[in-house]
DNA sequence: AAGATATTTGCAATAATGTTGCAAATATTA
DNA sequence: TAATATTTGCAACATTATTGCAAATATCTT
């Protein structure tokens, strides 16, 4: 509850219910959360513009990143450490579960260095596995 | 052309407009393709709804696959050789352009070898790299 | 080559998802 | 506690995706 307050405040955001409601799911998600599960897990006590909002403010301050997908949905997932506003520079693994559909952040897990044709210039890079996680077999 | 009706037959595919036209686009572009791109390359002469069907057809067929990105579009990119039906292996680096906005396979760059945790099993693996491409810089 | 059969297409309706302006409600500041 | 700044929820709208069904088109059979 403690680290609640301290993220949201560092960040110099308002304290209102729903940031302190929908980081506390971040904080408490083993993996990934999309717009769905995060209005699933509200009871709809929040606007939809709300969840949106709220979500595009937590990116802008480096509080959350959102995870590439291979359907049109978003997926965000809590930034560890050493993310600043704006500069976001998670370089972990992402693991998509085909059996339970759960993403993970393998955050032990980093992105080897990959070279590049002459005249490409990096500046994101995301590593995306699928297949059987942990928890399903 | 002969590549074309090729395609189609080997997957069993009815030779309609729709499908060869869509079929070409993706065998003349570089890169990848999301539906946008489709339809505005085909002068809407395609229903928006064909043009979701084609490529539904396409990716269950493993003549394209899809490509994960971080914002909520979809992006589908043709195969090389070796994806069966309902299997893909594409095993390259895909490059998004901040510039021009364009999608890029890096063919030749290969996706380095991952450890996972114990307990993970690896099915397909992704790696995109956002920057700027050869063409703009 | 022409009819019979199977597949695909386009339309219409519907659903799901995301965005914007603005007034009311809530949080922070002094 | 009042003044100010920020955030929320509503409503309306925009975009994107899905489904059923009849008409159109492709394939198969003879």
């Amino acid at each position: 509850m403690d680290q609640l307050l301290d993220i949201l405040k560092k960040n110099q955001l308002s304290i209102t219910d729903g940031r302190k409601k929908i980081l506390e799911l971040f904080l408490n998600s083993p993996g990934a959360l999309a717009h769905a599960d995060i209005e699933k897990n509200t009871d709809a006590s929040f606007d939809r513009v709300t969840v949106y909002r709220t979500l595009q403010t937590f990116v802008e301050k480096g509080i959350i990143h959102n995870i590439p997908t291979t359907d049109n949905s978003i997926l965000y997932a809590l930034c560890k450490d050493n993310c600043e506003a704006g500069h976001h520079h998670d370089n972990h693994v992402h693991f998509i579960c085909d059996v339970c559909d759960k993403t993970i952040c393998l955050d032990n897990v980093s992105i080897p260095e990959v070279k590049l044709p002459k005249g490409f210039k990096q500046n994101q890079i995301d590593l995306v596995i699928s297949g059987i996680c942990n928890e399903c077999k």
